[in-house]
DNA sequence: CGTTCGTTTAACCAAACCGTTAAGTATTCG
DNA sequence: CGAATACTTAACGGTTTGGTTAAACGAACG
């Protein structure tokens, strides 16, 4: 049900769109609420046709959505792809998680 | 501790790494246990170098452990990297998730 | 109207990605 | 020893990525 508004599912995309630091930090900014594309540019120290490129790409991994308002874009984050990739990585918590059952146990013997 | 190999955490290289379907492929194929390089090819319809390069991309990422035995190389999956990513998912869950999803869990928690 | 503002598109470039084939390096076996 | 096995490295090529500057576009403003 969470994933029926995703529609592709494309992990490659996904997981390619979060590969970049200026795409998350992007993504925390609208976390925080939505914004124009100018607003989105502005802590970062690359052109706006670079922000516009890096725009285009959450776009096309699903997790933006830009509705024109006048000569203003104001862009959404939409998270609902994301739930792809944390599933996805949600079947190897266990592998992580024994690691720290092995330190835990470690200091518990050693202390 | 959990990332004394790698030293640095990089989420870069994390994302950048599952963001090829056969490298996952390779991580869930390891995920059920060791693997030497040519039983980790063989499902895959590219040749051998093409899979070593990518063994290397997660071995970068700090995924991938490989001692070589012989004159086979033992390859062994570190998910401990994979909690960063897993980590800055989980601070989008609330997005994707419903308010009923998270009154659920809310009580769920609380009973 | 012309100009400014917000943003995208076009054209270009260097670097990285992803695959290939051919050659090289160890290790094991007969 | 020589040959086979298990890989890696080298060299190449097409495509993608991530950045730039310059030009174009539509909306708002004087």
């Amino acid at each position: 049900m969470v994933n029926r508004v995703a529609g592709k599912l494309d992990l490659d995309a996904i997981f390619a769109a979060l590969a970049h630091p200026i795409r998350r930090a992007i993504l925390e900014q609208l976390a925080g609420g939505d914004a124009t594309v100018g607003e989105l540019a502005k802590p970062h120290d690359v052109s706006l046709p670079a922000i516009s490129k890096h725009l285009r790409v959450l776009e096309d991994a699903g997790l933006l959505v830009v509705e024109p308002e006048g000569r203003v874009h104001r862009c959404q984050i939409d998270a609902a792809p994301l739930s792809a990739a944390f599933g996805w990585l949600t079947r190897y918590r266990v592998l992580w998680e024994d690691r720290f059952d092995r330190l835990a146990k470690h200091l518990e013997e050693n202390r």
